[in-house]
DNA sequence: ATTTTAAACTAACAATTGTTAGTTTTGTTA
DNA sequence: TAACAAAACTAACAATTGTTAGTTTAAAAT
């Protein structure tokens, strides 16, 4: 099935819901009523309840991927490959908030070949990350420490900043992105 | 209703399933048969499905509070204070990994006066984090920097280091605070 | 040995779930 | 104006949900 505009206003109305409560809080009835319309109506646009969530959160996957794939190979040194990394996640926790609180909240009730494809990218961007950092290490750009748990540090700040930036949606990506940047990078002592 | 044995048994049975599926993707049935008995069985011990959810939150919500209190009031300076603070979320999540996961993901599954009294433990906790940080800040041991992000950078990566830690179940609690510690609060660039 | 208590059971309920079939309405194109 | 397509509708389905009522079993106390 296509991706019509009447569709794309049910994945990014049931993104905004799924976020709220939760993928299986959230019934079909719940959805047609926040779209005005009967719940059987949403079948004349998507197959069913399982595809809006691959749509939804393979979307935002995807993003990650193409990036992390654009600044892989590129020959800047590590810090600044994590940079552009912090900024990539900025960028779509601000333009897709929803989606993405959804991929963080809901991706283990993806099924069969969706979630298959799901882990497959969120190993590789992690295989990667874990690389720019272990390479960051041996060109003592880095600290000397524990690969994964570096890895976790900023990945688990990142992830989750759509939760910081949901009650702060005035603040610029701009101070977001400096702000972030010297917590995740240099630390908060001084 | 007392906190018996076996009602315990049903309730960190409860936790490990709600971690990994979500709270409303776990049905009595699910629980039951995880605990080998029948779905009615169970309300010989429980009161109703949200008691389960409220006692796993609301313990590991009082955990933390108690812990913030202690330390708050305390004669040490705001980087031995935040140091506390890392330890204590270590701790829990070393001993109380599934009942921290529910918190995290299934707290606003909560109703009535459990979701209130998590909601205010938890402003009340980030409150006092905050102090914390605004007076090493004011003292010249942290950096000038937004608070409310240095304060969401450390929550953030507390918050779901269960995440990491089910993944490393052999790392040892001070293994995981050294690093932590370095991580959160130095940074990682060299 | 008898009574009591704790904890399991079977059977059923009313409500809600995702989804389908078939129909009607609405707006566009021939 | 007639024909067509898109998108809504009503009605219903089978399955699953949390929970209750009433009963049986097993262990502990008298």
């Amino acid at each position: 099935m296509k991706l019509t505009r009447r569709k794309l206003e049910i994945v990014s109305t049931a993104a905004k819901l799924f976020r709220k409560k939760g993928y299986n809080s959230v019934s079909m009835r719940d959805l047609a009523q926040a779209l005005d319309i009967k719940a059987a109506s949403l079948y004349n646009h998507i197959s069913s309840k399982q595809e809006i969530l691959a749509i939804i959160i393979l979307e935002v996957a995807e993003n990650f991927t193409e990036h992390i794939n654009t600044v892989f190979p590129e020959s800047i040194n590590s810090v600044e490959k994590l940079e552009s990394v912090i900024e990539n996640h900025i960028q779509i926790t601000v333009e897709k908030t929803d989606a993405l609180a959804c991929l963080n909240n809901d991706w283990m009730h993806l099924e069969q070949s969706d979630l298959e494809s799901y882990l497959v990218m969120r190993n590789a961007y992690e295989a990667k990350m874990r690389n720019i950092i272990e390479q960051g290490i041996q060109q003592k750009q880095l600290q000397d420490r524990n690969v994964d748990l570096v890895l976790f540090s900023l990945l688990s700040t990142l992830r989750t900043l759509h939760l910081w930036y949901s009650k702060n949606k005035e603040t610029s990506p701009q101070l977001m992105f400096e702000e972030m940047k010297q917590n995740l990078l240099h630390g908060i002592i001084r």
